[in-house]
DNA sequence: AAAGGACTCAACCGCATAGGC
DNA sequence: CGCCTATGCGGTTGAGTCCTT
């Protein structure tokens, strides 16, 4: 047996809300406001709508104090920060935006403002933007509980399109460790080689499909995206000989164009807008990269969400993990 | 000018959670 | 403590609009 519905659908209007239907939402609120029960309110205030209809009007629409319009630099700079750090919580990031909704950065999130940073990254040129994804401070995630090092990569020997560098490390987290990466889109645990060693760039992580030994090894793109961009903030981690995990990662970013024939993902070397900013084949900072750890600090400070750890990244048990 | 594809955003849906009993 | 229901949230949908050919 299904879960009981909300409301009666057969007596319930739904679609786009009518002048007049707004006019009776907002006199009622105005007056009486939800009388801490949305469900009964839309019978009170003489409306044919579910609850939940009535709010959702309500808190994205007609509530006082919403701003509408373009989004500033400032607010694409903080939404763009805490999704760094917390992902997909729109809730609390509107909370950091007067004025807006979660909804409605939701909105702008996916379709505008994650196109922008996509084309910010390397190869926009050979990017397309639906067939992509933006995930968030998978730095953590990926990196503190593996050994990866550093590792300058370098042309590979005939072929100067592309990265063939073999990892330094194998990387065998599993899901476990990239739990920020939604299960749908890998398949299996992956191994990276990075192209950075130097900690005011960004690192490039080079993902390859079934090289070298052990199970762990298997990668796999699921669903349509070619690519997908991997953006945060990374505490450093580094050890007396020098192998460790860069500061500073401005911005992660991995291009996948498919499998080819030797079953590797790789990308292009030559592949940067401006070629004399890459170093070792890293690309410039990302310039809407900033403040960060305020950001990180405030929500903690707040405890505006208290089921995330420093980094702002939730914490996880076992079962949530494997299915996430 | 028309058709079809792409994009936007308001609204819906279902699940998770909080809190009352 | 367990059940039940209202609320909150994030993912998804689809109608309307805009853009391209």
């Amino acid at each position: 047996m299904g879960r009981a519905p909300c409301c009666d659908k057969a007596n319930v209007k739904k679609g786009p809300w009518s002048p007049e239907e707004d006019a009776k939402l907002k006199d009622y609120m105005e007056n009486h406001g939800t009388g801490g029960n949305w469900i009964a309110l839309p019978q009170k205030a003489g409306l044919k709508r579910c609850g939940k209809s009535c709010r959702l009007r309500w808190l994205n629409y007609l509530r006082p104090n919403l701003k509408h319009g373009e989004f500033s630099e400032d607010e694409d700079r903080i939404i763009c920060s805490l999704f760094t750090s917390i992902g997909s919580r729109w809730s609390i990031i509107a909370a950091h935006l007067p004025g807006r909704t979660d909804n409605d950065i939701k909105n702008y999130w996916n379709t505008k403002l994650k196109k922008k940073l996509l084309e910010l990254a390397p190869f926009a040129h050979l990017k397309r933007p639906h067939h992509a994804a933006i995930y968030p401070a998978t730095a953590n995630s990926f990196l503190q509980n593996s050994s990866l090092q550093r590792q300058t990569s370098a042309y590979h020997s005939t072929n100067k399109n592309y990265y063939t560098t073999t990892p330094a490390r194998v990387f065998t987290g599993g899901y476990e460790s990239m739990s920020n990466i939604p299960s749908n889109l890998l398949e299996y645990a992956t191994s990276f080689t990075t192209c950075s060693s130097n900690s005011s760039t960004p690192t490039v992580f080079q993902v390859q499909e079934g090289q070298g030994a052990g199970p762990a090894q298997n990668y796999q793109f699921k669903e349509n995206y070619d690519s997908f961009l991997i953006f945060g903030n990374e505490a450093s981690s580094s050890s007396s000989d020098g192998s460790g995990i860069d500061e500073d990662f401005g911005l992660l970013s991995y291009f996948g164009s498919g499998v080819n024939e030797n079953q590797k993902l790789t990308f292009p070397a030559n592949g940067y807008a401006d070629d004399s900013k890459a170093t070792n084949g890293c690309f410039p900072e990302n310039p809407l990269d900033n403040s960060i750890e305020e950001i990180k600090q405030l929500i903690s400070a707040n405890n505006v969400c208290n089921n995330l750890n420093y980094s702002g990244e939730e914490i996880k048990t076992e079962e949530q993990v494997l299915y996430y």
